[in-house]
DNA sequence: TCGATTAAGTAAGTGTTACTCACTTATTTA
DNA sequence: TAAATAAGTGAGTAACACTTACTTAATCGA
């Protein structure tokens, strides 16, 4: 269903899509105009919204591309790992790094579409973002199901917990082009989401 | 130094930043043209740009404004809390409880100002966002200086942890207009951060 | 293989909107 | 009270996202 529409993506799309990509690479999505991304392109600006509903529509489709590769890729990581814990930790590894080099991804999705009301309702966010949330969710009731996680927390705070604190300790590096130090972050979040940070 | 300036504040300066709240609780930000807000404080466009450099530049301000009250408000609640765990979990609950009830200033903080590179280099950011980091930190430090926080965890991972958990735990409440459930929340977050979510 | 239908791509607009600037009116202050 | 400064105006503009009527290329059934 989502697969087999490859066959005909026309070239003038892909030139837009890829386009985009490039530009964000170097300037923020709202200064980059729709006129330069068709000249960088190679078409006019008129195709962009043969294809697109408008410029944030735009962006939605290159996210979901990108989103699309990264789940992959977390579900690649992820096979093979036995343990609730050990699961989380996996994706919270492959997150970080994930966020670490694909940098236009991870602006995109960290700071350029949580202002618009209606990524919401676009299909990155309704089938890669809640996708991504439920994976975990899966995990944590298997965990509690098994005796690895507490039971006293709501899964979803769990969860929020998990999601938020990447988000934190990956934002100021996307923001201010920073490294950052996946294992050593992992290790922190992990000993810190695990066993807490009271000392026992 | 900030407070001195309180005297001569111009009529139509507050109307303009008065004018933004208001629309503020009625769409977001993108939607809101110049002209709207113009017309809502009952003063000419020009006037906006007489004192404030651009649109963003009157959004930070208003931010600004909303974030002072909020400093005051956790400074409050956390005067006669003893023991560093407790003045974070004052903190967590200030932060939620005030999240909850200023949908303006949340949204404004959360969703609206990330996509703007200058905004971290707005006076809201620089005193405001960095002051409300440091009173955290500065709680984590003295947490480990008298055994109640371990020290084999990053102080500002911990602190990222902290401020992303209420993010993430907010946001949705926030894009979908939901209620947020201060105690529970509160509740969960600290037994996850303090205890952690493993089953011992 | 032709003719017709659909898809890909173009070129020249247009309306909206953030922002500017030269100006007027009101308020201090010396 | 006159000069100087601050508050406020209003008409205008450039830039930009987006539209529309059109042309060219590809697809496909007969």
């Amino acid at each position: 269903m989502t697969k087999v529409n490859i066959k005909k993506i026309p070239p003038g799309r892909l030139k837009i899509t890829r386009s985009l990509k490039t530009l964000l690479g170097e300037k923020d999505f709202n200064s980059i105009t729709t006129a330069e991304i068709a000249k960088t392109a190679g078409v006019t600006e008129g195709l962009i919204y043969k294809y697109f509903a408008d410029k944030r529509d735009l962006l939605f489709k290159v996210l979901l591309e990108l989103f699309e590769q990264f789940l992959l890729q977390m579900g690649k990581d992820l096979k093979g790992v036995e343990g609730s814990l050990n699961k989380l930790r996996s994706i919270m590894q492959t997150t970080l790094s994930w966020y670490d080099r694909q940098r236009v991804f991870t602006r995109i999705l960290l700071v350029e579409v949580r202002n618009s009301p209606d990524f919401f309702k676009s299909e990155a966010y309704q089938q890669c973002v809640r996708n991504y949330s439920r994976i975990i969710m899966d995990i944590i009731h298997e965990g509690m199901d098994h005796g690895e996680i507490r039971k006293d927390i709501k899964p979803s705070v769990i969860r929020q917990v998990i999601q938020g604190s990447i988000e934190h300790v990956c934002l100021p590096a996307i923001i201010f082009h920073r490294e950052i130090e996946v294992e050593p972050a992992t290790e922190d979040l992990c000993r810190t989401i695990f066993m807490g940070i009271q000392q026992s």
